[in-house]
DNA sequence: TTTTAGCACTCAAAAAGTTCGAGTGCTAAA
DNA sequence: TTTAGCACTCGAACTTTTTGAGTGCTAAAA
């Protein structure tokens, strides 16, 4: 804080952190004057990473062991890796692409294996958000009868998400009312998002010319019926990465992070909050609010469809993670994703 | 083997086993004569217990310890029990049949939901295994059109499962002419099982009638592709509740067991077997075919529609698991979901 | 002024050594 | 056939010792 960074310093501390991001050990002197040529003594070394200490950059576990990153180093350090872009091998960019394409036209299963693929290309933990359902704009309904008093109600939105409801229905509605019932809300209904589209319907409910016809009250009943969930669904691949972690290898850490991760509200709120902001967004450790997320990172990208935002995806991680690594593949997947539920 | 187990040796073996189920601690004759009122001295049971250990139903770890059942222990010990079959109190049964109800009529909804209440109420995991998609019996499909090359397909199942498909056409197809094929496949089709409808499809593509009538064709070009699944469903509910069991206590175990379970074809195997025969089984550590079972059992029970069994669920835990506790549990959730699988 | 060599010091982790006690098997008496 | 008694075993838990990577400080070299 009280002195400025030095370009020896930034050089060290980064020397640092990418030692420990590999092994997993704290890093005395000797051994960043072995692996980075930096063509200065052990002991140089050592008065700089005192003052990096001093700053908070860097932290001893105890007195003769060596130091690692505090989360405000990685910090910093996270910084500059996001403003020097780096990009992908084409490889693994193939690769990615290839998966994805593979899932086929389901949204759902599309972003499950991004999911999926995001927690083998990082080889931690992959978690997509996908989009509230609210937010997906409305296409088409059908209600097809199965039975006298049973209806299959079929909502399609535009991305092509496709939602059933088994509605039961008092009386018997005759296949050509179904139909008209259909037209007449396929027509109201065009164009809308489905927040939206729950507004009009209770404000139609209301309206008086509902009131006198029957048929269309039954109608916007029904499909007021069949709009009514908003559960936001997470998917969340690869805990059994994180098992390789040398931090987490202790069962009672790993416990608590699995239960963490059980309660998949916490998760939400973090997720949310990342979507705040467009593009590339890292939590660090003690940074994110998440209280079992002690040592923990998140590296997370914003989706689009068309120029709406609509969900989130990323890696989680420990804070010692390959952000070098993963933050590249988070960023094309994430606009991999927003092109392929575009051409929708 | 050699000897036939004794009144006495059988009372012994119980008490053992029932100890180290509740303390995963290798029991020593001490223990037992305390805990369980025998009426003998530990010497006394010291004899029984090395008739019993050469009998390979007892272990030791080594000399000073206690001893530990092993499995063919645990199957004599489970056999017993199946016999005198157990009730489950009112209280847990009220419990389970609630949170079933809960689920609501989506099929998929409520064996996820079963699941979870297997893992909760046993405190171990829950699995679930859903009915093969080719056993459940079609009902009626539907092809509505979304766009001018693209058709939902919706394919309704008579135990109220729905799946839909996104299919694209090279030409479009008229509305009407949707309607038509629609009716005409839901006459031939109707009660068939879905494995019987793909067979359907597939002589009919061969016949004669259908080459000279273009849209019959495609009708049936059309179905074949909706119906091309057959991937099974698992659902496997509460793994960070094995964490807790002090067997798994260290980090290598747990990784494994977690490996495991990833690759769900294994557990698909094992779930396959059990559907062999009706009713409840059990799987004991070794007796499972799943190399990475050792340590772990698997209590499983059939479950029926009508008179077709059509999956199984269960819960798997450690070899030292309270057989008595879940085996009601398991029996009763099967039950249970025959129950609301068949009124539909 | 900055860098480096040298050195005493620290402290966790590994290795080696102790102690403790639950549990065993055997023998001989009840 | 059962039990009391006893010597013996051996892992778990606790202590002690050793080791070595790493530190901070000081004083000499650049």
């Amino acid at each position: 804080m009280e002195e400025q960074l030095s370009e020896r310093g930034k050089r060290i501390l980064e020397a640092v952190i990418e030692d420990y991001i590999a092994t997993a050990e704290p890093v005395g002197s000797r051994t960043i004057t072995r692996s980075h040529e930096l063509a200065l003594s052990p002991a140089t070394v050592r008065n700089v990473m005192a003052d990096l200490e001093e700053m908070g950059l860097l932290a001893s576990p105890h007195t003769s062991a060596g130091r690692i990153p505090t989360d405000k180093a990685y910090r910093l350090y996270v910084n500059s890796i996001l403003e020097a872009k780096q990009n992908l091998t084409a490889g693994k960019r193939d690769e990615i692409r290839r998966r994805c394409r593979m899932a086929g036209k389901d949204p759902a299963e599309m972003l499950k294996e991004a999911s999926r693929l995001l927690s083998t290309t990082s080889s931690y933990m992959g978690v997509v958000m996908a989009p509230r359902m609210a937010a997906n704009v409305f296409h088409q309904m059908e209600f097809v009868k199965l039975s006298s008093h049973r209806i299959l109600a079929i909502l399609v939105s535009q991305n092509g998400t496709v939602q059933n409801r088994l509605l039961e229905t008092e009386e018997e509605i005759p296949q050509e009312d179904l139909v008209r019932m259909a037209n007449y809300l396929n027509g109201m209904l065009q164009g809308l998002t489905l927040a939206q589209v729950r507004e009009r319907l209770l404000a139609e409910m209301q309206s008086e010319k509902v009131r006198y016809d029957s048929l269309m009250a039954k109608a916007i009943a029904l499909s007021e019926q069949t709009i009514r969930t908003d559960s936001t669904e997470i998917f969340l691949e690869g805990q059994a990465n994180i098992l390789d972690q040398p931090e987490f290898a202790d069962a009672a850490k790993m416990r608590e992070i699995f239960r963490a991760f059980e309660k998949k509200s916490l998760l939400l709120d973090l997720l949310d909050r990342s979507m705040q902001a467009e593009g590339v967004q890292i939590f660090i450790g003690s940074e994110s609010p998440l209280l079992k997320m002690e040592g923990m990172s998140l590296v997370t990208s914003t989706y689009l469809t068309g120029k709406d935002t609509v969900g989130v995806l990323g890696v989680i991680g420990p804070t010692r993670m390959g952000y070098g690594r993963v933050i590249p593949i988070v960023d094309y997947t994430a606009k991999l994703i927003s092109r392929l539920l575009d051409t929708e």
